[in-house]
DNA sequence: ATAGATTCCTGGCTGC
DNA sequence: TGCAGCCAGGAATCTA
């Protein structure tokens, strides 16, 4: 499941390789990823040269000659892959693929085929991606955007950090890891947090994410960088997928359950 | 305005 | 061993 740091990964890790090249063929094996027209899709990235490559959110962000931006959404098990000119790797579940002046591509794969493509003019034409909440590396976001966001919020506090309206880039593994760091149990209701939680909160949503990053992101099933590898941070989750095994702060079994319709991993005795 | 349910999708796991 | 059924979950869409 890629989130900002597995997402930030592969843009980190494509971005050298394809920035500058010209895409001289676009071959589309599934066109329902293609969420705008796909033959205006193919037309417009034939002959294109890459900008540059960013991301916001989960959303990673190619901006292209002609001004046109491709947006790429990995959702559950997309994976963006370079490969260099004679590369005889194959990737599984290749769905698109984009092929590079010098012979090298970018593979697009999915095993789930949740993901999406779409080519746009501008960020505004994508309500998902014009209406992202802060970055949480990003200097606007601070304790009291945190305490201002979540103040008429009467749902848990787990579907608030999902809320992608208020952070961008959290989805289930960092949130359940933020939540625990922070002594916070998923289910509180997110009005009721006080001062001094938020901003403990604040800080452990940066910090999991400063080191997942440090990390190369998390691999806890199918999640692949821009080379293909694997990340690093699934070693240090202390909650996420650990139910049933003892706390790292009190010994005591953690627990799953369901909250928002998401599983949550959490400490009963830790988090209150 | 806000929150909850439903939908999409398929590989991998569980249990009979 | 085989297979049905469930689960994973991000975000759009729908309902209340």
């Amino acid at each position: 499941m890629p989130e900002l740091p597995e997402v930030e990964s592969v843009v980190r890790d494509i971005r050298p390789f394809v920035c500058g090249k010209k895409i001289c063929d676009v071959e589309i094996f599934l066109p329902r990823l293609v969420k705008t027209d796909v033959d205006a899709f193919c037309i417009s990235l034939v002959g294109q040269s890459i900008k540059s490559v960013e991301r916001r959110g989960k959303y990673i962000l190619i901006s292209l000659g002609n001004k046109k931006l491709l947006v790429i959404h990995l959702r559950m098990t997309g994976a963006l892959i370079y490969l260099e000119k004679g590369s005889q790797k194959s990737e599984p579940y290749t769905r698109i693929k984009f092929c590079l002046e010098d012979g090298s591509r970018l593979i697009y794969a999915d095993s789930r085929t949740l993901g999406t493509l779409h080519l746009v003019d501008g960020i505004c034409e994508l309500k998902g991606l014009a209406e992202l909440g802060s970055e949480p590396l990003a200097p606007d976001f601070s304790a009291d955007y945190l305490r201002e966001r979540l103040a008429r919020k009467k749902g848990a506090i787990k579907g608030a950090l999902l809320n992608q309206e208020i952070i961008a880039g959290l989805g289930n593994i960092y949130v359940d890891e933020a939540l625990f760091r922070s002594g916070i149990h998923p289910e509180r209701v997110a009005l009721t947090l006080e001062k001094k939680e938020l901003s403990l909160l604040h800080r452990e949503i940066q910090e999991v994410i400063r080191e997942a990053l440090g990390e190369g992101g998390t691999t806890f099933r199918d999640y692949r960088n821009g080379l293909g590898e694997a990340g690093n941070f699934q070693e240090r989750l202390k909650v996420y997928g650990r139910e049933g095994k003892p706390c790292t702060k009190c010994g005591k079994a953690l627990e799953k359950i369901r909250v928002v319709g998401r599983g949550t991993h959490f400490c009963r005795y830790c988090q209150k």
